[in-house]
DNA sequence: ACCATACGTAAGTATTGACTTACAAAAAGT
DNA sequence: ACTTTTTGTAAGTCAATACTTACGTATGGT
């Protein structure tokens, strides 16, 4: 057989090609060549643009590596390793998760594709919610301390890529943890 | 002359098929059947998609006012304005604008057309910087502080909306931008 | 040696989308 | 009345896109 190409190979140039140009930008023709393989081979293997498109976003799931992330009881030290694989993982693929966010409404193929990420927000909710058992958080809707941490995050990247003219200072993440959590403690 | 199309009527239906269908989602076809005119007359009167999109955009501007917003010496009191005329626009909105964030690197096109919504970002900045100036807050890039402000109105809103089976709490402005202050102040 | 496998190339099809052209009609100003 | 203005309908162009069909080829297992 010649060349075998991995599916690994193949998902990354997915995900790759649909950061830079979203779901609908994003072509099968151009998919193919990012993957280094034939369309025609594209659709033998994964059947349709959706269906590939799920199969990546699914095994790409790792975008936000949440599992070395957990409750250990220092809460400065979880909201910060929190907060930067959230930074990393918004730097790098914010603008795809933002896209996906909106195109899905409109591709009901997609259902399903976001599934894992949006998996991953009710593992930080899980976390909030043990710091709010014990005390050191003050109870308030979960949801609503995962926007207040991690929403500043994404906006600030997302308006950084649509005003590249304005060149921002980068986020401190431990000084934003610690003002994070002033006014939040129990 | 026959019918006579406002343009107030043709961006409001713009507005709401962007919202429904995203900008590649919404074909001039359906914009011009939303908007109750042939899509010959539409082009005619504003010669492209993306020109149309552009214009209404910034005719929608108006609608997002922050004329009433200003430094008034009372930071609780501009805060609250702000948020709240945010939080609208969020849910009205939000869905619009984070598709037109992420839209816009992929469609040349359409660069300036939110400019309008970004000035009114840099307002906000400027009513920060007032209160930077006087020592009510403490020093730090102001499109930090206006992210951390903003920022986690727009992500619950969008994660709202993403997962509609599950029922999320309403924000209390008031106590919002209460603990926003807290560790803020200078 | 041979055959199934996993790919490639070339050439389609069918649909759709942005945009145009040609011509007709309704209304308003004069 | 007639001309201008602003719309409409019908029909198209042209390019791009998701997806297919037919056929050929290199490779590895047996």
């Amino acid at each position: 057989m010649p060349k075998q190409i991995s599916d690994d190979q193949v998902f990354q140039a997915v995900i790759r090609l649909l950061i830079e140009r979203g779901y609908d930008g994003a072509t099968t023709k151009e998919l193919a060549r990012a993957a280094e393989m034939s369309e025609v081979s594209l659709f033998r293997k994964y059947g349709s643009k959706s269906q590939l498109v799920i199969e990546a976003l699914s095994h790409h799931g790792e975008i936000l590596t949440l599992s070395k992330v957990g409750f250990t009881g220092d809460i400065e030290a979880d909201l910060l390793l929190i907060t930067s694989l959230y930074h990393d993982a918004a730097e790098r693929h914010g603008e795809l998760f933002a896209t996906m966010l909106s195109e899905m409404p409109r591709h009901a193929e997609l259902k399903g594709a976001l599934q894992r990420p949006l998996m991953m927000i009710q593992t930080i909710e899980g976390i909030i919610e043990r710091y709010q058992e014990l005390g050191t958080l003050r109870e308030e809707p979960t949801m609503h301390v995962v926007a207040a941490l991690l929403g500043p995050i994404m906006n600030l990247t997302l308006i950084s890529k649509a005003m590249p003219e304005k060149h921002f200072p980068p986020l401190d993440l431990k000084a934003y943890v610690t003002h994070f959590l002033e006014g939040r403690r129990a």
